[in-house]
RNA sequence: UCCUCAGUAGCUCAGUUGGUUAGAGCACCUGACUGUUAAUCAGGGGGUCCCAGGUUCAAGUCCUGGCUGGGGAGCCA
């Protein structure tokens, strides 16, 4: 007999039919005539209720089946006599895959806090939290790539391994195959890089957008969607050493498409998610935030606020508000003053453009007023920045202005120089923090949550 | 990296001005119960009080250093 997943039977089982079922244990009770066990299996956050005749099996069996074991059933689906159920598996054969010894498994049936279960991710996924959280990362993953494929993107895979570091975007780990005990030296003793694999330094990413204009500048609109790497030693519930971004990067798009661009795809994938995950988003509306569904809600149905560096500043310059930092045109903006944008002053997602070029990166386009560039950052409560991007400066001498301004070397970026050379186009790109969308639309408050083995500064565990 | 709080049973925590044999709830085990829903009831086992020093007649408790975790900040997505 063929296995029925606990989902699809669930929605599509046949009364007294017969079914079997394969799944972990969450819970196991009986008496001297009945037991009940509850079976999960990961494809829906449900269990099935197993009922079993202590008559039919021996007491050895139903012995070893305790929290956490793993076994299969045969049965007839039956409305169930309880009440907390539709309906239930009336067993005919159960067989054992795995016992799990109940000293010493570290899940009980009771709830454990998110801190202990990350002490154990690899047996967090068993819980209902982490099966949903990992559920809905799932269908997200799904969606994005649904959204631009549906729209002609191209799905661009961006190298890994980088040997360039002109992002800027935060520390680089290493790459190399040098023997760290023994390295190899010049003359005037530094360290000899043509000795390593690559024949020079490298790292891993922490971007794609450079490699993604390029193609950009071929296929028209590309997005990539991979992990990314900071060495930065950022102790926070928002971020990760090793995340997940998605890149996408359009020709012939202006600030305005891309902002366009980005609170459709925004909005696309809060509607997937409630509508594709909803017991889920049930389940964790419920249990950690009775206001997370509403909020999903009410990002769908409001346009997002648009408006500029400078008209932000006069906003929070007038504010009766106590700020830490000083505000003042020119500053960057500090999380208390993007929170007190989006959830005091205009309470929704907020798009913030035109931002002082000191502060943005060397490639983003140059207005005319000479002081700032047409960049957009897209601001949401809880979790602040979600979406940072911009339009590409596509002018060669003001882009070779700017790298030898900030004294990028040449070398570094001759190729990405060329195809403002070579036919540039106007373009526009944005990156979104994978995690960071899966803390929003799970409502979950640590980053560490929503990744099955999360990497941060100390631990690599697993 | 900075500020701050915490670390005691498998989990969540209590532990008084430093003082005898360190407690509770849950989990687990045993038993009872004719359909349970985080079942209920009775009983039982279970401790490197984060680590290393120090003060003291005496340290879970006080002091110093370290490690780990939470929250906030910075950097950012």
């Amino acid at each position: 007999m063929k296995r029925t997943k606990v989902k699809d039977l669930l929605s599509n089982g046949e009364i007294h039919k017969d079914y079997m079922i394969e799944g972990w244990v969450r819970t196991h009770r009986g008496n001297k005539n009945v037991h009940f066990i509850a079976l999960n299996d990961g494809s829906i956050i449900h269990n099935i209720q197993i009922v079993a005749d202590a008559n039919v099996f021996e007491e050895e069996l139903l012995k070893k089946i305790t929290t956490g074991s793993c076994i299969q059933a045969i049965g007839t689906l039956v409305p169930s006599q309880g009440q907390g159920q539709k309906v239930e598996i009336q067993a005919k054969q159960i067989k054992i895959h795995g016992t799990c010894d109940p000293e010493t498994y570290p899940l009980q049936k009771k709830g454990h806090s998110l801190e202990f279960l990350r002490t154990i991710a690899h047996l967090r996924p068993r819980t209902n939290t982490f099966g949903a959280i990992f559920r809905i990362r799932h269908h997200m993953a799904f969606a994005i790539h649904h959204y631009f494929n549906s729209k002609g993107f191209v799905y661009l895979h961006t190298p890994i391994i980088t040997g360039s570091d002109c992002e800027g975007a935060g520390q680089m780990f290493r790459v190399t195959t040098l023997d760290l005990y023994n390295l190899p030296k010049t003359k005037d003793g530094k360290i000899d890089f043509s000795e390593d694999f690559f024949g020079k330094e490298t790292s891993l990413t922490v971007s794609g957008q450079l490699e993604g204009e390029l193609g950009a500048l071929a296929l028209s609109e590309i997005y990539t969607f991979g992990p990314t790497f900071r060495a930065e030693n950022s102790n926070t519930p928002r971020h990760l050493a090793e995340f997940w971004m998605i890149e996408p990067e359009m020709a012939f798009y202006d600030i305005n498409d891309n902002m366009d661009l980005a609170e459709d795809f925004i909005k696309f994938l809060v509607k997937y998610a409630l509508e594709h995950c909803t017991d889920d988003l049930n389940f964790l509306n419920e249990m950690y935030d009775k206001e997370l569904i509403n909020r999903l809600n009410f990002v769908l149905e409001h346009p997002f606020e648009r408006l500029t560096y400078t008209e932000a500043i006069n906003i929070l310059l007038e504010a009766k508000e106590n700020f830490e930092f000083p505000v003042f045109w020119g500053c960057d903006l500090q999380s208390e003053h993007e929170r007190y944008l989006v959830e005091k002053y205009f309470k929704r997602p907020v798009i913030l453009t035109d931002y002082p070029k000191e502060i943005k990166a060397f490639y983003m386009k140059q207005n005319d007023d000479g002081k700032t560039v047409r960049a957009m950052d897209v601001l949401f409560p809880k979790i602040g920045e979600i979406i940072g991007g911009s339009q590409r400066e596509d002018d060669y001498d003001k882009l070779n202005n700017r790298i030898k301004e900030l004294q990028i070397p040449e070398k570094d970026v001759w190729w990405y120089l060329e195809t403002r050379k070579f036919g540039t186009a106007p373009h526009s790109g944005f990156g979104l923090g994978f995690e960071r969308l899966i803390l929003f639309i799970t409502g979950m408050a640590n980053i560490r949550d929503v990744i099955p083995f999360p990497r941060t500064p100390k631990n690599a565990e697993f």
